[in-house]
DNA sequence: GGCGCCAACGTAAACGTTTTCATGAAACCT
DNA sequence: AGGTTTCATGAAAACGTTTACGTTGGCGCC
């Protein structure tokens, strides 16, 4: 019995194998191996030593196959780009390494159809999946979910049509940031530079921007206008808040990108931020601390997003929760320097506080 | 025969129930929807409404058990950050969909041990695996890298020992832009804050340096502050370089974030950027161009890195390829103000370029 | 009209596991 | 001692495909 590297055979070894050269049937391998009792602590490790010397590595294909069980989950996102994409993937990702869950990713998809073969591609790859995507609704789902895939969405409109569903807090920021300029910052009235009317996080920022306005400046009438989350369309709001008159003492953009080309305009017109008027976004970017003044904006933990909606899914896949809750993750309000809070510019700026540990 | 949805069953349906309503062998039905002919046109329909009834959808795990063919590729990479992280995995994806291929990410794995692991839970799984790793060597492939899954390396200090790697032009990036500090923008000397010695890219970005001082500025001694790619370290390195006597009229950061810790450090003192000291660095991260002034900096075509290397794997796959090339992608310099090149505010600044399209 | 050929189709064997069940031996209890 | 329980083990049936190989039948050709 020769014991080099040379006797592995070129092939890859099966179950079987291992089991003639243990001496023993494939069944005791496989109990051997997945550690489920039933076979002597000899005859263990002879299997166990014959797997070593075969260079033994179970065939998931063919586990999954009688298991019904792939250990693997889907993510369904759509063209995401920078910060928001890393986050939540490095979150997920973290959560299914923690759970012995791997992760069959599928992004960069944009329109329906693109969306629904992409879902369709994960038939039977995966135990569930995560889904992040402007492109589903309620309909989309019946007609293309497959019928026992357990499934979490993450920030959709859809709440508790039966699915599960984790949402960001983007009312509930906004109002927060509002509540801020309006009270502890003491501006008067606040304008709103909202995002596209189609997309659910702007439509719910809007809707925090209106229920803070409607409760702590009841008086004021709204003054919002309209952008499309890019930089360009803030530089062109910031303008048009420039023509108006009176000019508003505050403006709250509802995302970094516009608060930016804002910050731009207002800085071009000669103003000052925040003395001559005070801004606020919504996303905390990276980009926002550096900028000066810097940014005051609504932080979302992204990583926790994808962290519990694994969590979420998880539960589901080991029966441990019912598939139809849905809940809110909360945001943080970032208080830098251009909402002029009370507290402006009391402690020293302190840039030194990395986001990214390592780099490329 | 009612034709009602109601008439699906629960359980999932597989070749057997679309054979039999289609009244045809399971043969009949594989070799019609593989679309391999050797069908009747009309038994061709009748199998394809008995699929489309009953929702059929094959099973991957048994079809790749006997293919050997899974259809996805892994992506092993470390924990990485921000916009590098969402980029690559952009290119891979989009590359990869445009195949027909999944793609299981396997990414914020730190350290060997890990890495192994997560290298051994995508055994067949995959059909050729992308890596990109710090800590994969030669011994480690060897080690753990199963028999027979093609791979391609990103980014790896292996050239040519067998493996199939791609790189990125760290070296003549760098070259690039310490040549331009020293010829066009007519720098006399130029000091390097250089990153961590065990980082691959930091060597490669110290060896583009040394080569560009020694042929453009041979006279003039090297001058050298360790960095360690954190923006703290590279506001040290400023205070440093500050101190130093005379001082150097150019700074090359390793990477942007450095560059960024030293441009406050340069600010603090009081100097003006580029009047008094010209500064640039490398992997324009998003923040550079928002910095005043604006960063000059190295680009590196992320997502162009994350597309060839799935080419290129594809390739492999279909047998295409020799597997044992090694490429390297170039990088480009970006001449923004911190440079202090001859072409300063030659053109009006214009931040409205914005980078992402869509956002959240 | 018999012969062979080809296209369409069916039968059955793989693929590599897990798991149920049967079998025998050993240990335990009265 | 005899019966019963436990326990390690093996044989074999699944799981849902693909595919090599037969088996038809129809058709053209001599």
């Amino acid at each position: 019995m020769p014991c080099d590297a040379a006797t592995v055979t070129t092939k890859k070894a099966t179950i079987k194998d291992v089991a003639r050269e243990a001496k023993v049937s494939v069944a005791s391998v496989s109990r051997a191996l997945n550690g489920q009792g039933g076979v002597t602590a000899e005859t263990l490790d002879r299997i166990r030593v014959a797997a070593k010397r075969l260079r033994y590595i179970p065939d998931n294909a063919a586990r999954s196959l009688i298991t019904r069980r792939t250990h693997t989950i889907g993510a369904l996102l759509p063209d995401l780009y920078g910060e928001f994409f890393s986050e939540l993937i490095r979150g997920i990702d973290l959560a299914a390494r923690a759970r012995g869950l791997q992760l069959l990713v599928s992004s960069s998809h944009d329109g329906v159809e693109d969306a629904a073969n992409a879902m369709r591609a994960m038939q039977g790859r995966v135990d569930g999946m995560l889904i992040l995507s402007p492109w589903v609704d309620a309909d989309f789902l019946q007609a293309n979910l497959p019928e026992d895939v357990p499934t979490v969405l993450m920030n959709s409109p859809l709440d508790a049509d039966g699915w599960s569903v984790l949402n960001i807090d983007n009312r509930g920021g906004a109002y927060a940031m509002v509540q801020h300029l309006l009270t502890t910052a003491g501006h008067a009235d606040v304008a709103l530079i909202s995002g596209p009317g189609s997309n659910y996080d702007s439509q719910q920022r809007e809707l925090g921007y209106r229920e803070a306005m409607a409760t702590f400046a009841s008086r004021v009438p709204l003054n919002i206008v309209q952008g499309n989350f890019t930089e360009q369309s803030g530089y062109e709001a910031g303008r048009a808040i420039l023509a108006q008159s009176p000019r508003p003492r505050a403006v709250f953009a509802a995302n970094d990108m516009m608060a930016l080309g804002c910050l731009y305009a207002f800085k071009e017109a000669g103003l000052r931020v925040p003395q001559d008027i005070a801004l606020a976004g919504f996303d905390d970017i990276p980009i926002a601390r550096y900028l000066s003044p810097s940014l005051s904006t609504v932080s979302v933990h992204i990583a926790e997003l994808g962290r519990s909606a694994l969590e979420r899914l998880a539960a589901l896949l080991d029966g441990h929760a019912q598939s139809t809750t849905s809940d809110t993750l909360g945001c943080a309000v970032v208080i830098r320097e251009t909402c002029g809070s009370s507290r402006d510019d009391a402690s020293p700026k302190n840039p030194y506080q990395p986001k990214s540990p390592t780099d490329v």
